[in-house]
DNA sequence: AACTTACTTGAGACTCAATCTCAATTAAGT
DNA sequence: ACTTAATTGAGATTGAGTCTCAAGTAAGTT
């Protein structure tokens, strides 16, 4: 994956170290497009063999969510998703409450309705979290 | 005040007791229209004279929240801040991310957008949580 | 008014995600 | 190979929030 140099360089750039525990947990966040705790990250990689401590998964995925190469989830139930970034464009999130299903979308209105938001308050808008929470179509059958 | 009707029945319909701590909590919460934290309402309660246990202010917002008396709002910074519904119309928030300043705002398109968000994908919408977060206008001068 | 009983309270133990500590390890420049 | 500062891992610590349980109390009964 021709990606990796991409991580090389903004260690590079943080002037940080590059080591196998910290590109093995960044492959790991991109093996999948679905939104994972640190706990479950944690322990795939001691599963798959290539443990590292949680301590080194949590700094590891500050760096990646500084660097824009990793996306943190905030669902308001107490732990942190992350989902990869790779070829994922903007979008926000909408959780079934009963089985947390998540699924993405991304409403161009609403993007830009958020900008004149910030503006008629004299804001510089740097990020936004718009969450919609309700019982997806299966679970309203149950 | 006569919304302590209101907080009586609340307490009736739940098959609660009416105690002076659940009321000193509810009037607290009331008793301004900032967005406090529960470690903040607990130490004013206890400054002031009329103290309860935090495990009874916890207790109590519960019950305030899920009766919609006061609104519980995660910004994302690992502790909830509760807020006074009265006379409180919807409306979701803009957040400094140099001065901690909150602002409210409301914007109709939007919640329009969200209602068809989630008719788009079958769901049927509970609740969200918009935030937009950014810099102040004052923050931004320094 | 005293009695009964189930609900409530408070102090502190506990949980759990996340962060911190520090000795041992290792990346990477010379 | 040598040097040295960054990194790692195990476990301690933090902090918001929840739980436990003995003591206290609201409110109905006699
Ligand atoms: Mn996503
Ligand atoms: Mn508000
Ligand atoms: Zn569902
Ligand atoms: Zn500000």
């Amino acid at each position: 994956m021709e990606k990796i140099q991409e991580l090389q360089e903004i260690f590079l750039k943080e002037g940080l170290r590059y080591t196998k525990q910290r590109e093995t947990i960044w492959q790991e966040i991109n093996s999948s497009t679905e939104h994972r705790d640190a706990e479950d990250i944690y322990f795939t990689l001691k599963t798959r063999g290539v443990a590292t401590s949680r301590a080194t998964v949590y700094r590891t995925i500050e760096v990646l969510v500084r660097n824009n190469l990793v996306r943190a989830l905030n669902i308001g139930d107490g732990r942190y998703r992350y989902e990869n970034k790779l070829d994922q464009t903007h979008h926000d999130h909408l959780v079934c409450t009963e089985c947390g299903k998540i699924i993405e979308f991304l409403n161009e209105n609403v993007e830009q309705q958020q900008e004149q938001v910030a503006r008629d308050h004299g804001f510089t808008l740097v990020r936004h979290i718009h969450q919609l929470f309700g019982v997806c179509e299966e679970c309203q059958k149950n």
